[in-house]
Parts: structure tokens; sequence; C-alpha cells
DNA sequence: TTGATAGGCAAGTCGTCACTTGCCTATAGT
DNA sequence: ACTATAGGCAAGTGACGACTTGCCTATCAA
């Protein structure tokens, strides 16, 4: 579910690469942490909502995975489907996409 | 003046990573090969001219170079850019974007 | 139970992106 | 010179993406 595109597409934001930069120096915050964060640090001030809307991107994408407990939501980072993304042009290989 | 977003973006879309990979498979085609090879290889009946637009785009981030001889324009894939591209989220270190 | 905190849902706006359409320039062959 | 080939420029269209706005649910502390 989670394609070739989806990837590059989360990736392709400026805000969401920062979310992964934030979650890559301290890794496992929730919504208001990662939103005041990026608005102190990173002088992102959008909202809450975008913020929002960038994690279910970066989640669908397969790059953050999220853990429940009680009221708070905490964003961990993964980064897997990043290890071997260039690949497909570094080397003279064949290359599979069904995107 | 090609940022790190220049490059995501340029690799979100479909069409242009095939090109990519077209380029990978045989470098230094021009832009009415291209079109020959993403129709019939590929699947991709788009026109010469977004084809073209998809060419200035990929050499807007430095992906690709051209080269002018006669009335062709040879294309040449560039993969340096892609060599670090993701090693900001593989190690925790420092990172510097501008963008 | 009431209020504050953490988060979710959905419609709407605005700008950007991919693509088309129409026409123009330049090189090469005859 | 004429024609075909390779490519370029620019305006217009339709869809998608980022963001806002307004309201709603759920958990916890007092």
């Amino acid at each position: 579910m989670a394609s070739v595109g989806d990837l590059f597409q989360a990736l392709a934001d400026h805000t969401r690469r920062r979310i992964l930069d934030e979650l890559t120096e301290r890794d496992g915050q929730t919504l208001f942490e990662i939103c005041g964060r990026l608005a102190t640090k990173h002088q992102i001030a959008s909202s809450r909502q975008a913020i929002s809307q960038h994690l279910d991107v970066l989640e669908a994408a397969g790059l953050i995975v999220t853990r429940r407990q009680g009221r708070y939501k905490f964003h961990h980072i993964d980064v897997r489907p990043l290890r071997s993304i260039a690949e497909r042009w570094l080397r003279p290989e064949p290359r599979q996409e069904t995107t």
C-alpha cells in the first residue's frame, strides 16, 4: 500500500522533512510536542491540523509508526523505507515498480 | 539553486522516475527517443511537450545534464545528487538545509 | 462532574503541478 | 529554396496538495 511514489511524495515537502529531522533528533514525540519544536526551532508556524495531516502522510508512506497510550499518541520514525531509496539508479540493476 | 526540495519533488513523479530508469538503462537519449521508449516499454503515452517539461524539472533538480549537438539534445543522468539523499535520516548527524 | 488537554473529522480555499494546445525557431537533407 | 525533423515558448485547463476553519471525541486531573 505504501508505494515508491508515496515515499518520494512524502519526502517532497519541506515541513515533512523537518518533522523527520525532529524525530531523528528526539524520537517518540506527540503531535503537540512536534508542533512546538517545529515552531521554536525551525520557524514553522503551521497549525496543529496541518502538522497532523503531515504526520498522516508520513505514516501512509511508512516513514513513521504511531503508538497510542492513553490520550497521547507517540510518533516514531522508521528509516527502513529510506535505506534502498536511491539504489535503483545508483547501480545498473533491474528495477521493479508497479506504480 | 538545486535544493533538496527540488530533488525530492523531481523524484515524486512517476513519469520522471521512469525517465531516470530509461536513462539508467541507456544514457544520452534525445527527447524523441525518450518519448518513444516511455510509450513502448512503460505504457506512458504523454505528449512530447509533457516529457520535455519533465526533463526540465529533472535538469533543474540536477539529476540530468544536457548536451547540444546540432539539432539534437542529448540527456545524461547524473546520480551524484542521489548518493547521500537519505543519509540525513539514516545516521544521527547534524543536518543542514537552507530551504 | 466539570474543565482542560490531546487529538480527530470534514468541508472549503488557494496555489501549484501535470498536461494540453497552438504556434514558433533551428538544423539537416534533397 | 523547400520540406521534414528536433526542439522551444507560452497560455490555458483540470486535478491534486497544503492549509485553514469549525466542530467533535476521548482521556485525565480537580
